[in-house]
RNA sequence: GCGACUAUAGUUCAAUGGUAGAACACUGGUUUGUGGUACCAGGUACGAGGGUCCGAUUCCCUCUAGUCGCCCCA
């Protein structure tokens, strides 16, 4: 969508209407959203309720707690869980210093700073499996894309404490339903696993050696890999990297013997839920501190593939940030693109309750008892529309109509003085005059019979 | 970080080297305190800066933003 700059003068207001020369501020204000940033306007609000709402039942459901961490980290819990020569790290951090010197980070995830509250709030002292939610904004500086901005929400998932790969299923489980409870189709997980450290190590030089065989046709950043990070080769889209790496050792044939094992029987859980999943030998995921099981999770739909969310286990992250051994698992949505997924089915979105009354006053004493008059309505759960700013009735009612109301109340200066309201049916268009203390128990009345359907105005 | 395209009212779109129109939306009116339709009226825009030109929204450059592809991922 095309997006304007508009700039405000301070001076503009005040300067008089004769042809002035156009002042060039030294710092206009632009109104215009910074790269990658965006708003999410009211228009949008209900499939973002809904995608809330879904999460806040399902990570009750699955016995989850919430836990709200900052934005901001230091910038070495970043480097130091997600790894040095990852594309994360290496541009799309951002990181700044802090006037006080301290070198901070937006995070670009969740689990790193969960982790770090994890340790630093001792909560390995809890009862096993420790289980925390958390939903907020993400940055990673980017180049925009529908689908993919420099601040986006995530809501992520983190299980700590339990090594069994049924925790891996559970997890994924999770995701799965809650995109089913979005109504979202066409939904696969891919799965690899990547062993754990001590099997990674033999399968890494198995791996740098195929590669140094191949070195020539590497693409360049393939080739610094090869020293740095040969894990990611697997996963670079250049097409000669592809070739290369189709006939690479797969992580999946020289797991060791428990990996295996961890690998098989969450394949095992998978078919048992019957979540549909493909096996993916070059998805190793942008994060170092993944072990073992990585997944995502993409929606399919349309011949398209979108990545919708992601994770994996890692077994070694606590322990490496200074903790004690912990074997965690966790994902993350991203519920931008959930939101994309959803406006592009017309999926549900949640529907705020709508007034079915609504409030017309005229005259000063009308208006000044017209408040109370809603507070009073307000106060026995009826919900009301009003437009008090407004004088005129036939602006009010046509306000009334525009929002679809089954009746109106009108006060007027007569009403007023006598303490009685008008009772307008909008269908029939009747209307009688109530003596005020009959009116709570009318509106009560009329709010249970659902006979109301048809619509005078509808069209 | 690399490449391509785009940028006009709140929205969706026009036109034009001599400063811009429509539709929808919005506000008000078509008699005094009554909404669906109709009619009338009104306001708001050339993303920013620089250059070429007598003159640029229109041509050129830079910047900014958006969209798409790559990279990466959410």
């Amino acid at each position: 969508m095309p997006r304007k700059n508009v700039k405000v003068e301070a001076s503009q207001k005040s300067a008089s209407k004769e042809a002035l020369p156009k002042k060039k501020l030294k710092n206009p204000i632009v109104l215009q959203n910074p790269r990658g940033m965006k708003d999410i306007l009211p228009g949008d609000q209900g499939y973002w309720t809904q995608v809330r709402r879904v999460l806040e039942s399902s990570y009750q459901k699955y016995g989850f707690q919430r836990i709200d961490i900052p934005v901001l980290e230091y910038a070495n819990l970043f480097s130091r869980s997600i790894g040095e020569d990852t594309d994360i790290m290496d541009k799309e951090v951002y990181s700044f210093k802090t006037k006080g010197g301290d070198e901070v980070a937006l995070r670009p995830e969740f689990t790193a700073g969960i982790a770090r509250s994890y340790i630093q709030h001792g909560m390995n002292v809890l009862p096993k499996p420790v289980k925390l939610f958390s939903i907020g904004q993400a940055y990673r500086y980017d180049r925009p894309q529908e689908g993919r901005y420099r601040e986006f929400w995530q809501a992520n998932f983190d299980i700590f404490g339990e090594e069994d790969s049924i925790l891996d299923a559970e997890v994924m489980q999770l995701a799965y339903r809650v995109l089913g409870n979005l109504k979202l189709k066409d939904i696969q997980f891919q799965v690899n696993s990547i062993g754990c450290t001590d099997c990674r190590k033999s399968y890494l030089s198995l791996l740098v050696s195929y590669f140094k065989s191949k070195n020539k046709k590497l693409c360049k950043d393939c080739k610094r890999r090869l020293g740095t990070n040969p894990l990611r080769i697997l996963d670079c889209k250049e097409d000669k990297c592809i070739q290369v790496s189709s006939g690479a050792p797969q992580t999946v044939d020289h797991l060791c013997e428990d990996c295996h094992e961890h690998f098989k029987s969450l394949l095992e859980y998978l078919d048992e839920l019957e979540i549909p999943y493909s096996i993916n030998p070059s998805l190793v995921r942008g994060l170092d501190y993944y072990s073992r099981t990585v997944f995502e999770i993409w929606s399919l739909a349309e011949g398209k593939r979108l990545s919708l969310g992601g994770g994996g286990r890692y077994d070694k992250l606590i322990e490496n940030l200074g903790g004690e051994p912990t074997p965690s698992i966790g994902f993350g949505l991203g519920l931008d693109r959930i939101v994309m997924e959803m406006k592009r089915t017309n999926a549900k979105q949640y529907e705020a309750p709508k007034p079915r009354i609504f409030l017309a006053q005229l005259g000063k004493l009308a208006k000044r008892k017209s408040l109370k008059l809603f507070a009073d309505l307000e106060k026995n759960g009826i919900l009301v529309a009003e437009s008090f700013g407004r004088g005129g009735l036939k602006s009010q009612l046509r306000t009334a109509n525009k929002l679809g109301v089954d009746i109106t109340l009108i006060v007027g200066q007569k009403e007023a003085l006598d303490e009685t309201v008008i009772v307008k049916n909008m269908v029939s268009g009747t209307q009688e005059t109530v003596a005020k203390e009959k009116l709570l128990p009318l509106i009560k009345k009329i709010m249970k019979s659902k006979l109301v359907v048809l619509k005078y105005n509808n069209k």
